[in-house]
DNA sequence: CTTGACCTTGGAGTCGACTCCAAGGTCTAC
DNA sequence: GTAGACCTTGGAGTCGACTCCAAGGTCAAG
């Protein structure tokens, strides 16, 4: 029997065996030979495509991505125009996210700030709650 | 039946009725009162907490740190300290995160930036496969 | 008395990328 | 021939903060 079965393949990317299933499930490997016995038996190709997977997941990008790229790639056409696009995609998802977390952080450092030097809620009247968390008429998170 | 119903309450504070009972299954709203027929009947307090809820989600803490924290003010404790402690631990998730992200996104940008000036794999031999994402021997993401 | 707008409950679905499971089959070494 | 390490499948669980659902009960207005 020749040809890697799941966790062999995975070594070879450093990726768990059910990672390669899942992987597999979702159609971004190459259709797999199986064995006899119903194995799946994978070249040296898919180990190639695997850590290119594992290389496009460091980029930033989604498995959905990954996988419009792949079947691009599979059609047998360039899919350096569409990669772009996918990497613009996400930089500007991330963009925006980094955007939330800083302005977030921000509020935190201030908040920890006073929370720190301020005397707390002392005097302690009826109810103690700290100054950052003083209900505020209607709060958007 | 005096007191707010849930989508009353919900809407003094800005979230949905569904929101306030879901905050009402953390055990993060005060116990409610009941009518008669099982309307969860709120009370001025309740409007306080719930913006009080909001605020302190603005400010980037989990449900489940606040549920803390009203554990303690139900205990007729301060929770100024705690609140500090949490939302310090918090700023060390956000502050990795964003760290991470920063990190994604000048990649990409490095990447976009190849991508769109390079000649793609031009000449278009066996493989085409945008050198950004040329299989590498082991990635983690 | 009916319509329609509310309320109740427990539970499932969403997003993403896995991870883990049970029940069963296969392969290799001793 | 049997132990033990693999493989198969479909499906469920994880994290967080909701959102939506169905099936049924309640309430005020017309």
């Amino acid at each position: 029997m020749d040809g890697l079965k799941v966790s062999q393949l995975g070594a070879r990317a450093g990726v768990s065996a059910d990672t390669v299933r899942y992987y597999d499930r979702l159609g971004l490997l190459p259709a797999t030979e199986r064995s006899e016995s119903g194995y799946r038996l994978y070249d040296e190709r898919a180990v190639a495509r695997l850590r290119q997977i594992r290389q496009a997941q460091a980029m930033g990008l989604r498995l959905s991505q990954i996988a419009e790229l792949m079947r691009t790639l599979d059609g047998g056409e360039c899919p350096c125009e569409e990669t772009v696009e996918a990497m613009s995609e996400r930089r500007a998802e991330i963009d925006a996210e980094i955007a939330r977390l800083t302005a977030l952080r921000d509020q935190l450092d201030a908040a920890i700030a006073a929370g720190e030097t301020g005397e707390c809620c002392d005097p302690c009247e009826d109810e103690c709650v700290p100054e950052v968390l003083r209900p505020r008429k209607e709060v958007n998170p």
